[in-house]
DNA sequence: TCTGGGGTCCTAGGACCC
DNA sequence: TCTGGGGTCCTAGGACCC
């Protein structure tokens, strides 16, 4: 989905359009009615406190506001771009009726969050035919029909790559946005998809592309030359064949139509940062309060855990993590607080706070209760353990 | 006045077991 | 007499993604 959060605001208050608008920050700068039966809306300068933008308007980006970046900073650069609060039970709702829309025409989805999926079009009627002289034709259709789907059911655009695969049709769904489309085959590689950055690739993060900088790779294409030998002695066997399989455009995962939750967390960021003892009356209830909400959404969505786990940020913004197994699985709050105290006992506490959160892991589907007896089966060792 | 919240996957060392 | 080779589980940290 395009520009997705922004985007569904932009339906709520439709006389934004066209406008710098960015989404993020706390719940303080809601739109209100005016005397004069005007809407005032806040912008960056009103803004106080800690956060980052979300997401943003194209012409918000054109400003430089993206994504990710602190909105005291956002502000600084842009103090007239407009500022919605977040509100992901609507995102969620249109997340949900897109992804319906694309359903009835395609139906095997692999879910990437809220605002992204990867479809499987081999099987759809029509994908592989030929239209005139287009051996593309159909799926280029079909694909201009899920966005006319997607249009008619939210009223937003998206964008949609259709290459062999999912790493590519990934990166080509980012080549024409908003509202674009791309059809990529292999044969296209070397010419559209090689001079792009290496980090364009899903996977190729900060940290990897500076260390390709670092050895003269910046694009796509000059990764695709390194030597995968070299690849693999200087970023690891496995990463190395990916990132050479990567930039040839070798992908063969397949879609992941479910999947089970492997952790569950709540974490918080502080308006002031917090002394593990100094502030300890206002910490506890916090700490206790994130374990009730990882409580509940366990139960929520029907899953006990084993591993209980509490992560720190420092006012440096050093992360700390600890976790520990109990001998059952729970969702019981007061348990989870218990266990996650004892987390907490065994990490430095010298330093003021600025985040705290708690997390559940090694989850299990159920009450907590097992579900069937397990008889004891008849064992007979081997020969050559036999005392 | 810097930098949210919710996830997944990978690596690596140590304990422990056969 | 210095000492193999599997395996799993647990823990901590880090890169990356939406």
């Amino acid at each position: 989905m395009d520009a997705f959060y922004a985007s569904v605001e932009l339906l709520r208050y439709p006389q934004l359009a066209g406008h710098a608008v960015a989404i993020g920050g706390g719940r303080l700068h809601q739109p209100s009615i005016q005397p004069d039966g005007q809407w005032r809306f806040a912008t960056l300068r009103d803004y106080v406190g800690r956060g980052v933008i979300t997401t943003s308007t194209y012409p918000a980006r054109a400003l430089g506001v993206h994504s990710g970046m602190g909105l005291m900073k956002a502000a600084a650069l842009a103090p007239d771009v407009v500022l919605l609060p977040v509100d992901f039970d609507q995102y969620r709702q249109y997340s949900r009726q897109f992804k319906t829309a694309v359903a009835t025409l395609a139906p095997v989805i692999e879910d990437r969050g809220i605002d992204e999926i990867y479809l499987d079009l081999t099987d759809v009627p029509g994908a592989q035919d030929a239209i005139g002289d287009d051996p593309l034709g159909g799926v280029r259709a079909l694909a201009l029909a899920i966005k006319q789907a997607v249009r008619t059911a939210t009223g937003l655009s998206c964008s949609i790559g259709v290459t062999p695969n999912k790493l590519l049709s990934k990166l080509c769904s980012d080549l024409e946005k908003p509202d674009g489309l791309t059809v990529l085959m292999h044969d296209e590689i070397a010419s559209r998809i090689w001079p792009l950055p290496a980090s364009r690739i899903n996977g190729i993060g900060p940290k990897a592309s500076a260390r390709l900088a670092t050895h003269a790779i910046d694009t796509i294409g000059q990764l695709a030359h390194a030597d995968p030998a070299w690849l693999m002695a200087e970023f690891g066997s496995h990463y190395g064949a990916w990132l050479h399989a990567a930039a040839h455009g070798l992908d063969e995962r397949p879609l992941v139509t479910s999947r089970e939750a492997k952790s569950l967390s709540r974490e918080t960021t502080f308006e002031r940062d917090l002394h593990p003892r100094h502030d300890r009356t206002t910490l506890g209830p916090i700490f206790t309060r994130l374990c009730e909400q990882v409580a509940h959404d366990l139960a929520r969505k029907g899953y006990v855990g084993r591993t209980v786990g509490v992560k720190l940020r420092y006012d440096d913004f050093k992360i700390v993590t600890r976790s520990l197994t109990m001998p059952t699985a729970t969702r019981d709050a007061a348990t989870i607080r218990q266990w996650a105290g004892r987390c907490l006992k065994t990490a430095p506490l010298d330093r003021r706070l600025r985040l705290i959160g708690v997390k559940m892991e090694a989850l299990i589907k159920g009450d907590g209760q097992p579900l069937v007896q397990e008889p004891d089966v008849p064992y007979t060792l081997p020969l050559f353990d036999r005392p």
